[in-house]
DNA sequence: AAATTGTCAAACATATTTGTTGAATTAAAA
DNA sequence: TTTTAATTCAACAAATATGTTTGACAATTT
């Protein structure tokens, strides 16, 4: 059995094309043709592989936000010091954010439209561990003494914000690709100024 | 000549309603039956008054671009002094975002599926006078230096990402709509003291 | 060689949405 | 009261998108 000529090739060539209009060209409402004809593929593969439109969407839609979540998870808890950790994600993220400038965006304006997020964990629980090394680089005067949580918000701000606004600020600032390019790539050491006291 | 009955009413009506699913409930994908359902009038209205769905849609989206255009003008152009400006640009953002949650993702998903920014003003030069009293408050010490440029993103970052991640972040963490409101209520001090030093 | 699988192509049914039209109704203006 | 403008209703055409079916063809297993 398995799979002949192209094996498993052009289901994911399918899916891999969604992302790519998806995340990086930002085209969310992209139809069955217009992602058909991106992957080269005749229209009815779509069905014959994912049943439904539907169907190939909710995949990269889990695909996306489970990315996200690795992102988080695997640095977010790891074993090295607070301040490390905090440096990495927003290096990772921007890493992520320039390669899939549109990832956020989707994920948004998908909650947006009520698709439901999966909650398999207790996130508050989840991060509880974080929370306290949190706390402790705040007594040890490291950050400003604010809610955990505001903490979490500015990361995520700092570093996500400017990606997913980008066309529209490109276009207001009259930025080249390149200079908005160089912008970010500078936001790392500028956020981790704004975020740590030394 | 002008009107009868109920006056303007009526098409300023299915602006607003438009304006309310739109920016309010974050349905982008609103269709000309639903809107004129949620205006309570009949759908050929819509046509009517606008000619078309694109028409109604475009009027809205420039309503929407403008306001948030008056409000940096307004505000970033004032007489205050530099920080008070921050201040209030924080704290009126923060009371938009409040009422209309999801103005600021739709202008971007707009942008996104290639609506043109209108781009009347030359905003780099418009953006001068700001930036010299920016830098004026480097030199004066009030200020981490960065570009006037990193600083503007990260006001916006951190004033307007949390509300355009409101229902992802609020799925994730659990949060009731009164323990969000609460936590962006805290933020405009927080963002003030992460911005300036004193 | 025969059966299976992947792929394409064309055609079709169905659903959804938009925009239009014409007739009827209501209420206000003249 | 007559006229006019606003509004509803029903029906329809056209466009677009989805999903299905069927037949053909090629390449690969069996």
């Amino acid at each position: 059995m398995a799979n002949k000529k192209n094996d498993i090739e052009t289901e994911e060539l399918i899916k891999r094309t969604a992302k790519m209009l998806f995340f990086e060209e930002g085209k969310f409402n992209a139809t069955t043709q217009e992602i058909a004809d991106a992957a080269g593929v005749n229209r009815t593969l779509i069905n014959y592989y994912f049943r439904s439109r539907d169907n190939l969407f909710n995949l990269v839609f889990e695909d996306a936000i489970k990315s996200e979540e690795e992102l988080r998870e695997t640095i977010l808890f790891s074993n090295l010091p607070f301040k490390q950790k905090i440096e990495n994600y927003i290096e990772e993220s921007i890493r992520q954010a320039m390669e899939y400038p549109y990832l956020e965006t989707y994920i948004v304006s998908k909650i947006n439209e009520g698709v439901f997020y999966k909650e398999e964990k207790n996130w508050p629980r989840f991060y509880e561990s974080f929370f306290k090394e949190f706390k402790q680089e705040v007594e040890n005067g490291n950050i400003e003494k604010i809610e955990p949580i505001q903490f979490m918000l500015n990361v995520a701000s700092l570093v996500s914000f400017p990606m997913a606004i980008r066309p529209l600020f490109q276009s207001m600032m009259k930025l080249s690709d390149k200079e908005f390019d160089r912008i970010i790539s500078d936001r790392k050491e500028i956020i981790m100024k704004l975020l740590f006291k030394n």
